[in-house]
DNA sequence: AATGAATGAGCATTCATTCAT
DNA sequence: TATGAATGAATGCTCATTCAT
């Protein structure tokens, strides 16, 4: 009992801050406002996190430690670059899908000057970036070449999570169901549009590919 | 003199605060920071834009009322698919590169609760999922397939925009050199990742691409 | 009218800071108490003063700017050493008595870290020790005799401040009264204290004022 | 063991105490510091001294009982006044300089309002006038004297500290070296000022030195 | 004797906005 | 148009202390 609830405390601010950040943007959100609802002191959480800025680096340090998890897990799993792919798909598909805030804030951060967290910011990315090049070399394609990776790159991490952002944008306006069966088909589709895509691009004459063609 | 200058003064606060919000975000930057960065008085955020937030309406209104009216106008173009798809991803490409920090912003903005711009961000999100359904038709598929069309829609918008939002980053971690000639390569590898993606997507089994198959 | 009132508000934080400051010392005074007892907005104090400190930094830049200035002034005036000490003590007895509170603050900061005013410090107390230096000359001192200047220095600051440190607490406890007679007294007492004790001084054998004896 | 290093704890919060208090002031200096520094739990400050002000009030009352003890022990020694002075100031010298931040500390808090310890304060310097008044009265002048008392009273307390108040500055800014030999010659200087100056007093016609003259 | 989570009040500062000039 | 003083609420954070363990 006593070590679950003291745990809690910590948890249940984490937990909070993950939903309001997601939801409003970090800097939009007050300690009071997640002390409130997680129903805990204002200053547990200097206590716990060092001040507000320590939730965001937890939340950013952990949803990349995560996510390059499970890429690379995944990756290990597939023979050919179709099964790679889908697997992989799937795997983004899941986690991001069961961690949606978590990975809305993650990605959120990424763009914005946050001195406190520049840092972890680099290294993050230096780590994801790492595993999209093993995906992006599994497809086939150039891996010295960093053009086309810089523009690869990005876009597979966040062709997915995009869909989040807007997902509840869209459900309130048009009438889309996003259930278990709507995210198998989900993986379908975006595994298929990389894996077609990028097939396509090998397909392109050497003078549009080509570096400083 | 008079004329010009008196323009400036809002000209310049609206730039000033496009670029500090591309950078910081919305909520983390003040109206002192803008007043003083603009070298305007403090007041005249008030009087020109009826508050911070009304800098941001505008800035949202602006970017994706002129997103919209150039893919409109790309659309108009080309008579095959294929034209098509490359004279939009041109506009597109061409358009936020020219406005990469009111892109950033109008872009980053979406996902977030502002109760004061929340209408606004309806109308525009309307507004570019019917040029997307467009997009989507001429691109051979089922424009009444409501799951499909949310899951293009994110996906091309983010294909995109998730390059500048990180390409500062790459610029500093990595050693490319964003010229013209990058971004000619870029619209053809967006386009081309469009095109055989979304083909490849047409050629797969019915039963994988159906609603609630 | 205008002009007056705008400044009043200025003055009150300063002068309201001033007495809580003396009584309370720098850092057990809040921003809250100065600006209710001044009867201002607690924003004001950021505003005009930069924070609390600024308040601070504004005392003690003055009280050691008109400490000086009248200590050189006064330094002008006489011939002979005796008219020479009687004319400086007693200028800085007037001020100080004038000046009381500022003059508490300002001695009471001097020993303690703070930081932001450090640099404001060093150069107060260097200006302070080159009238002192002078003052020591005109007495027949050594003028390169810096030990000897390290004591008498502190000495004659000491000699006048201290007694406005305790005479509110010696008020309540014995029944003296600090009126223009008793000042006049103790301008008397302090130079002859300084006169005699420093001509007894250069009475004193070599051996036991001799640097390094 | 554990009986030392249980004494260790409380004395170690008191050291680290009295050097804080010294170089920042009470006020400014938070319990949280000093419980870190004395590498002790926060908690056992109020365990041993039922909270901050109560270290202040063991600070303030062991110094100025020593104080009064050395003072009263030297007065015993000498027969004129000359030796007495000099055995008096002495181990005044002596005292302050083995204990100088617990001195510091002690005059420091001597002219603030601090409630919790205003009677202690009182008390205190009840005590200390004591001894002065009777090392004034060796000096061969007027005992009934209140005014002459409450000038050359504080003036004698404070000669010895204000020195240590202002020596770690002058030793940045000047080059000197406060040495034992310094402090034999110091010991001399003061004690001659004292004496000299007090002789001079006694010169004085009775019109400048009498009360209401 | 010692720990560390927890409290609630308080800290200095900054916020966006208003308003008389 | 433009200024800058002024407001009152809100900001993130730290305070000394308590208490169950």
């Amino acid at each position: 009992m006593t070590q679950e609830e003291k745990q809690a405390a910590r948890t249940r601010i984490l937990k909070t801050a993950v939903s309001l950040f997601a939801r409003k943007g970090y800097a939009a959100v007050g300690v009071r406002e997640i002390a409130a609802q997680a129903e805990v002191n204002i200053s547990m959480i200097s206590y716990y996190f060092n001040g507000k800025v320590g939730i965001l680096a937890e939340i950013v340090d952990e949803f990349w430690e995560n996510y390059h998890r499970h890429i690379v897990k995944a990756m290990d799993r597939g023979e050919t670059p179709e099964i790679k792919i889908h697997a992989i798909t799937g795997a983004m598909v899941d986690y991001v899908r069961e961690n949606k805030e978590l990975a809305l804030v993650a990605f959120h951060t990424m763009p914005l000057e946050i001195p406190e967290i520049a840092n972890l910011k680099q290294k993050s990315l230096m780590k994801i970036m790492g595993s999209v090049q093993s995906l992006i070399a599994s497809l086939g394609l150039d891996i010295n070449d960093l053009q086309l990776f810089s523009i690869i790159g990005p876009a597979i991490m966040s062709l997915i999570v995009t869909h989040f952002r807007l997902r509840d944008f869209q459900a309130k306006v048009f009438d889309i169901n996003f259930d278990d069966a709507f995210y198998e088909r989900y993986k379908i589709i975006i595994a298929t549009l990389l894996l077609e895509g990028v097939q396509g691009l090998a397909r392109l004459p050497k003078s549009n590919t080509e570096k400083n063609a």
